[in-house]
DNA sequence: CTGAAAGCGCTTACAG
DNA sequence: CTGAAAGCGCTTACAG
């Protein structure tokens, strides 16, 4: 492998000489610059990063860190959200280094401090549960942004984030706008998870603003699986008599659709349902249901630009920003209007 | 930061013994190793990985190469290899650089370049459509494993694989089993994707072993989409009469349940289905279909596990290692039996 | 317009 | 059992 002295030789010009036209760090002359490049392309000069990183203590790493669980549901999401972060490092030099913190807080800082010593130059985060507290003083002087999930307890940090709480009043207005009034809702144990929190407000908030009086037994909360989603829309079908369901997420839709089928209530004659999340089961299932969907892939491109655009204000930050995407109501087939 | 001289100067001995003591490469009396740990926890010492780096050479760093698109179905499969090889990576301190190829043979080289620039120790990659004749070259002194798919034009390299021949082979047993005698297939194009084909193969030997005749009609080509799985369907459905269908692929998949829908076919009575990949939605799906599941996370793992052996065996290398791993056939809802 | 040289933080023969 | 020193391949003041 040719390094940067056999290239200086070859062109008969110093190193500095060289480093300055790969780096356009000063003016080289027109004669010596062809001479340099002609002797890169040659050699096949590839330049040593490592050595870079050494001298300039930047990486042209940035880490990134994912909060998946075996749990394939999410992955989809987070893969999109990857897509997009690598797209846009890859267009401006840098890479994406890969981390799990498998939704653990104490295996995400574990995560941060490893990749810290990679010394990435940056951070993008979807934070798992639990008090990022520990955050500030850890990278203090690094640049990060977290994406889709604002970190509990870490106020005023840059954000990336789908409009969940808009997005939920679309779908339940939506229903509303159908003549529903009795609208149940599906959503995760209240003041554990901020997006279904979020969600859950939207839900409010669309009752409200359509003077809908909210009624306590319209709400399930159940954790994120199959089964619980299943048992929660059961007691809600039994219990009530709701005419339309909001799920506030994937995973419980599916549990949900599992209780319809096995009770026999068809949707949408029976029941109107409305899911946060836009996967592509939600398209060919029968009927087809409508959705809110959020844009993954854009959100990761966001996140990553926000982030290299941190990066190039070196600390001439001025107040954090937190980015909110607009969701969009995707309308299929499993919601009917009802004539009240 | 502190680094390898402050610890030093602290310890009262050499940057040698440092370092020796963080590497164990050599013996280091147990006096002296006290007093460095001592000093390294005082003062928080990180080891600089790039220094580290430009003097061995080595880097801490995998590159994996994956092959996605924004068609979401694949993604969850790569991301649960993902999760494989992050795993067994993050357990032998090593780091994981992500690059996409797009599903595109000319990205790829140019992806394997880049990240031969980072320097990374080896590389997993899930290879895009194409001629990998130019691997060999370029990655003449570095390892590499593929993993999921098998490179077109490289024999002998290290792969890792689902056994997609015998899972498709289970599946059409099965319903043979089931008395079917009339069973369609939807692949793709037949000598495009290496991991169709196999599939295909393993529909025609269950096929000759059970003596029963390959009817060309009963084949249908079609790309990976729903609407040319919904086409293919459609066609095999009104030009002969298949009691079954086995589906190579997820998306063909939705493109056929698409159509049976429409066509007012019902599953599993009026015909009987089968589908190559374990999505959650096939689960939840009326009826729940019967699946060839694949071991997706495993596959991650054992590609990384190989990777890592064969970076330790520093080219005392045997025989390229070809892992070929079982799947399992998930029997669900969607097949009837068949009266002769 | 360009070069010589210091130095980033390590590892590793070499020497004792 | 341990240390002094070279050197990995760059960038970047400094000097001219």
């Amino acid at each position: 492998m040719a390094n940067i002295k056999d290239v200086a030789k070859m062109a008969n010009v110093s190193i500095s000489t060289v480093s300055h036209v790969i780096n356009g760090t000063r003016f080289v002359s027109e004669e010596a610059t062809h001479k340099v490049k002609e002797a890169m392309e040659n050699l096949n000069y590839v330049p040593n990063v490592a050595a870079f990183s050494l001298r300039t203590k930047r990486s042209k790493n940035i880490g990134v860190v994912i909060p998946i669980t075996a749990d394939e549901t999410s992955n989809v999401f987070f893969m999109q959200v990857m897509q997009g972060i690598e797209t846009v490092l890859k267009k401006n030099g840098y890479f994406l280094v890969l981390s799990n913190s498998r939704e653990d807080i104490a295996c995400e800082e574990e995560e941060i401090k490893n990749l810290l010593k990679r010394q990435v130059d940056g951070l993008i985060i979807a934070s798992a549960r639990g008090d990022h507290g520990f955050v500030r003083e850890l990278l203090e002087d690094k640049e990060y942004v977290f994406v889709d999930r604002v970190p509990e307890g870490l106020p005023d940090v840059d954000c990336v984030i789908s409009d969940g709480e808009g997005g939920s009043y679309d779908a339940v207005s939506y229903l509303i706008g159908l003549g529903h009034r009795k609208i149940g809702v599906l959503c995760d144990i209240i003041g554990e998870y901020p997006n279904s929190d979020l969600r859950y407000q939207g839900y409010r908030r669309a009752l409200e603003e359509n003077g809908i009086l909210f009624c306590e037994q319209y709400v399930q909360q159940c954790r994120s699986s199959i089964e619980s989603g299943y048992a929660g829309t059961r007691k809600i079908m039994e219990e009530t008599d709701i005419t339309a369901l909001y799920v506030v997420s994937n995973v419980n839709a599916m549990g949900a659709l599992e209780y319809f089928r096995e009770a026999g209530i068809r949707v949408p004659d029976d029941i109107s349902l409305v899911i946060y999340d836009d996967y592509s089961w939600t398209k060919i299932f029968q009927p087809p249901i409508t959705v809110i969907r959020q844009e993954a892939f854009e959100m990761g491109c966001k996140s990553a630009e926000l982030l290299l655009r941190r990066m190039a204000e070196q600390g001439a930050a001025d107040k954090p920003e937190f980015i909110r995407m607009k969701t969009a109501l995707i309308e299929r087939k499993s919601c009917n209007p009802v004539h009240n």
